[in-house]
DNA sequence: GATCCTCGAGTTCG
DNA sequence: CTCGAGGATC
C-alpha cells in the first residue's frame, strides 16, 4: 500500500474512533491504540505537509490565537423560543395554535432537553466542516471555527463513517448547543483549585467564556461537548419532520441527544417534560427546561412568528435555581458569639419559586477573594433548593462604578471596635454588654435544639431585651405574666393599626389575649429540661448539642462542670486544649456565675442523666447520615430510630460513613455518597435492616 | 506535619 | 446547606 493511501485510511480511522468515543461514548479500541494511529498520521504529514487538510483529526487544535472574532452572517435567522412557565402555558399555547391551524389537532410533538450552553451553528461544504460561529444576535455571530474544531465532538467531516449510506447535501448548515457536562465541570474546577488557580462560576459561563478565547489551545483544554438538533440551512433534500431530522443528523455522525422523545397528542408531551423537570438533576448537563416542537416541520413554518419567536415551538422553563442579580449593599449582623456576618442585600429575584432579598456571605475573607463589589451583578444559587448563596460576581457586566467593600472597623450594633484573631477568619465585637449579641444569645438560649420555649421568636426577645425585662438568659424565669403582659403593648405600639384597610370581614384582630399566660406556662415548663440543653443553651464557644450530650456523660451538674480544670475536660473525646480553655474561661466569668446563680435560684438546675450503657442493636458500629425528607420518619424521628438500634448518626459524609438514608429532594450530600462509593439507602431499606 | 472527620455557627423565606 | 476550625489519626 502506498504512502497517500494509508494516510488517507489513518484519516479515516482515527475520524471513525474519535466519533465512537466522544458522539457515542462506546469505543471499540484502547486510548493507546488510538494514540498510535494519531502518532502515525502525524509522522505521514510532518513528511508531506501539502497533503494536509482542514478536514485531518490533527487539525483541532494547534491553530494560532486570533487577534478578534470575524463576524459572520447567518445563512437563516437562528430563533429564539417563546416561554412557557409551566403546563398551563404550555396548554395555552397549543390552544392558540389551534385556533390558528386546525392541523395541529392531529399534530406530533417532539419533545427536546434545552440545555443551559451556548448556541453554535455549524457549516459544511462537501461534507467538510469549514466554519462554525455562535447565534450572536440571530442574525450576525462570531466566526469561532479554531475553537470549535478543539471539540471532539464536532465531526470535522460527514458522514463520519464510510458505510453510511445517507447523501449529505453540498452545503449543510446545522444548530447545536455547546456545554460542559455536570460532571467534566466538577472536575475541572477540583483540577483548577488544586493548581491554586480560580475556578469558574458555572459549567454555562465556562463554556461560553472558553469558545471565545482567542487560543484555540485553551479552548482545547476545556472538556466541551455539543449535542446538534437543528438544519438550518441545506442545498439538498433533507427530512421535514423534526422527528426525523434527529434521526438523520445522527446517521451523519452528529452527536444527537437521547432523552427526545414524540407524542401523539400535547397532553403526554406535557407530562414527559414535567418529568424531567422533577428528574433534571439525572441529565448530564444543566438544562433550563425542555423544547416542545411541533413534528411537522412544514405546518411549523406555516405558522409564522409572533414577533421574533416563531409558534411552532415553545420552551418550556423549569424554574431557574441560579440567576444573576444585583448586588444593592452588604449589612453586617452580629452573632451570639460576637461574630459580624456580611449580609448581601439583594435586588429582589425569583429563584426555584421563592422571592429572594437577602444570601449570606459567610465572613469578609469571601468577598475579598470572590472579588465581590457593591453593585456588581452576582450569581445567586439555592443550596439545596433551600438556603441562597452567592457563587460569584459576573465580571463581565461590570460597568466601572462597582465599589469596592470596606469591612466595617465597629459593631454595627454598638459601635465598639471590632477585633480580630490570629488565625481566625471570623472578626469579633468583643463588647460583652453588645445589645446585639444579647438578643442572639437569648434567642439561642429558647431555640428548639436548646430550652426549647415555644413563642419566643425574634421580635419579642428583642422586645424583652429593649424594655430591660431581661438582661440575662436567667432573667426569662423570673418574668412574671404581668410582665409578659407588656408584650402586647409593645407589639400594639409597633404596629399602629393600618389605615384605610377594608374590616367588613372581621374586627380588626389583636393580638390574642392568651400570649401571656402561654408564654408564662412555656418558660415555666423549660425549667424541666434536661442538663444536656440547658449546657448547649448556655452557647460556650465551642460547646453545642454534641458535645454539650458528652459532657453530661462525666459530670453530674453545672456545680460539677464549673470546677473541672481544663485537664480533667480533656479526657473527654472531643475535647482538645482549645476547647477546654474556653469551657473554663466561660465558668470563670463573673457575668456568667451570675447567671448561673439565678438559674440555681429559680429553679434550673438539671441533674447529668444515669450513665447508660450504650444500646447495643442492629446497627452497633455503624454511621448513617440521613439526607432530604424521608417518607414518614422526621429529621429527628430517623436520629431516635437510628440511635435507638445502636447506630450513629452524623452530619456529613465522609469514608467512614456506613449508609446515607437518602430522602427527596437531597443535597449535596449524595453526590458526594455517590464519588465515596458510600451504601446509599432509603428509609423502608433502613427499616429492613433494623429488622422492624 | 498533613489529612481526614466531626462539630458548631450562621443562614432564607413563608 | 456551607464554611471554618478544633481534634483525632496516621
Amino acid at each position: 500500500m502506498n504512502t497517500k493511501s494509508r494516510y488517507e485510511e489513518l484519516k479515516q480511522q482515527v475520524h471513525e474512533h474519535n466519533y465512537r468515543y466522544h458522539v457515542l461514548d462506546a469505543p471499540i479500541i484502547s486510548d493507546l491504540e488510538y494514540d498510535r494511529l494519531t502518532n502515525e498520521l502525524k509522522a505521514i504529514e510532518a513528511e508531506h505537509p501539502d497533503w494536509v487538510t482542514p478536514d485531518s483529526p490533527t487539525q483541532r487544535a494547534g491553530a494560532r490565537p486570533a487577534d478578534r472574532f470575524e463576524k459572520v452572517r447567518h445563512p437563516a435567522p437562528i430563533l429564539s423560543l417563546a416561554n412557557a412557565f409551566g403546563a398551563e402555558d404550555a396548554r395555552a399555547w397549543f390552544e392558540r395554535v389551534r385556533k390558528l391551524d386546525d392541523r395541529v389537532e392531529r399534530a406530533k410533538f417532539v419533545v427536546e432537553p434545552k440545555i443551559d450552553g451556548l448556541s453554535v451553528v455549524l457549516h459544511y461544504r462537501n461534507g467538510v466542516f469549514v466554519q462554525g460561529a455562535t447565534r450572536g444576535d440571530g442574525e450576525v455571530g462570531e466566526d469561532i471555527t479554531q475553537n470549535l474544531r478543539t471539540v471532539r465532538a464536532i465531526p470535522l467531516k460527514i458522514p463520519v463513517s464510510q458505510t453510511s449510506k445517507v447523501s449529505v447535501p453540498n452545503s449543510i448548515v446545522v444548530r447545536g448547543e455547546a456545554f460542559i457536562p455536570n460532571q467534566e465541570f466538577e472536575e475541572l474546577n477540583q483540577k483548577l483549585a488544586e493548581a491554586g488557580e480560580k475556578t469558574y462560576l458555572n459549567p454555562r459561563n465556562t463554556a461560553a467564556g472558553s469558545l471565545r478565547q482567542l487560543d484555540p489551545a485553551l479552548t482545547a483544554s476545556r472538556p466541551i461537548t455539543l449535542l446538534v438538533y437543528q438544519i438550518v440551512y441545506a442545498d439538498g433534500p433533507v427530512p421535514t419532520s423534526q422527528w426525523e431530522i434527529l434521526d438523520y443528523l445522527k446517521s451523519l455522525g452528529f452527536p444527537v441527544t437521547d432523552v427526545a422523545r414524540r407524542f401523539d397528542e400535547i397532553d403526554s408531551a406535557i407530562a414527559y417534560t414535567e418529568t424531567w423537570n422533577e428528574g433534571r438533576d439525572n441529565l448530564p448537563y444543566e438544562a433550563d427546561g425542555m423544547v416542545i416542537k411541533i413534528d411537522d416541520l412544514r405546518l411549523a413554518a406555516d405558522l409564522g412568528f409572533v414577533g421574533k419567536d416563531p409558534r411552532g415551538a415553545i420552551a418550556f422553563k423549569f424554574p431557574a435555581r441560579e440567576v444573576t442579580t444585583s448586588l444593592l449593599g452588604i449589612d453586617v449582623e452580629v452573632g451570639r458569639t460576637g461574630v459580624l456576618t456580611p449580609k448581601a442585600v439583594l435586588e429582589a429575584v425569583e429563584i426555584g419559586g421563592v422571592i429572594v432579598r437577602n444570601a449570606t456571605l459567610h465572613n469578609f475573607d469571601f468577598i475579598a477573594e470572590k472579588e465581590i463589589r457593591i453593585g456588581d451583578r452576582v450569581l445567586v444559587k439555592r443550596a439545596g433548593e433551600v438556603i441562597p448563596y452567592i457563587i460569584g460576581p459576573v465580571t463581565d457586566a461590570r460597568t466601572g462604578r462597582e465599589k469596592v467593600y470596606t469591612p466595617p472597623t465597629h459593631c454595627p450594633a454598638c459601635g465598639q471596635p471590632v477585633e480580630h484573631f490570629e488565625g481566625e477568619v471570623a472578626w469579633y465585637c468583643v463588647n460583652a454588654a453588645c445589645p446585639a449579641q444579647l438578643v442572639r444569645n437569648v434567642e439561642h438560649f429558647v431555640s428548639r435544639g436548646a430550652m426549647d420555649i415555644e413563642g419566643l421568636g425574634t421580635e419579642i426577645v428583642g422586645i424583652l431585651v429593649e424594655t430591660g425585662l431581661v438582661k440575662d438568659v436567667a432573667d426569662l424565669f423570673t418574668l412574671s405574666v404581668d410582665d409578659l403582659l407588656t408584650i402586647n403593648e409593645e407589639l400594639n405600639k409597633r404596629r399602629p393599626q393600618k389605615e384605610g384597610v377594608e374590616t367588613k370581614k372581621k374586627s380588626a384582630p389583636k393580638a390574642p389575649p392568651k400570649r401571656p399566660e402561654k408564654l408564662f406556662a412555656a418558660i415555666q415548663a423549660s425549667k424541666s429540661q434536661p442538663l444536656p440543653r440547658l449546657l448547649t443553651a448556655l452557647g460556650i464557644h465551642g460547646v453545642g448539642e454534641v458535645m454539650s450530650r458528652d459532657l453530661s456523660r462525666t459530670f453530674a451538674d453545672l456545680d460539677a462542670l464549673s470546677k473541672a480544670g481544663a485537664e480533667d475536660l480533656q479526657q473527654i473525646e472531643g475535647v482538645g486544649p482549645n476547647i477546654a480553655e474556653s469551657i473554663v474561661d466561660w465558668f470563670a466569668q463573673p457575668v456568667n456565675q451570675k447567671v448561673l446563680k439565678k438559674l440555681k435560684a429559680a429553679g434550673v438546675w438539671p441533674k447529668g442523666e444515669e450513665i447508660t450503657e450504650k444500646k447495643e442493636g442492629a446497627f452497633t458500629g455503624l454511621t448513617f447520615v440521613v439526607t432530604g425528607t424521608l417518607p414518614t420518619l422526621s429529621r429527628e424521628d430517623a436520629k431516635a430510630f437510628i440511635e435507638a438500634n445502636g447506630g450513629k448518626v452524623t452530619d456529613s459524609v465522609s469514608k467512614k460513613t456506613s449508609y446515607l438514608v437518602l430522602g427527596e429532594n437531597p443535597g449535596s450530600k449524595l453526590d458526594k455518597a455517590q464519588s465515596l462509593g458510600v451504601k446509599v439507602i432509603g428509609e423502608d431499606e433502613l427499616k429492613k435492616l433494623a429488622g422492624v
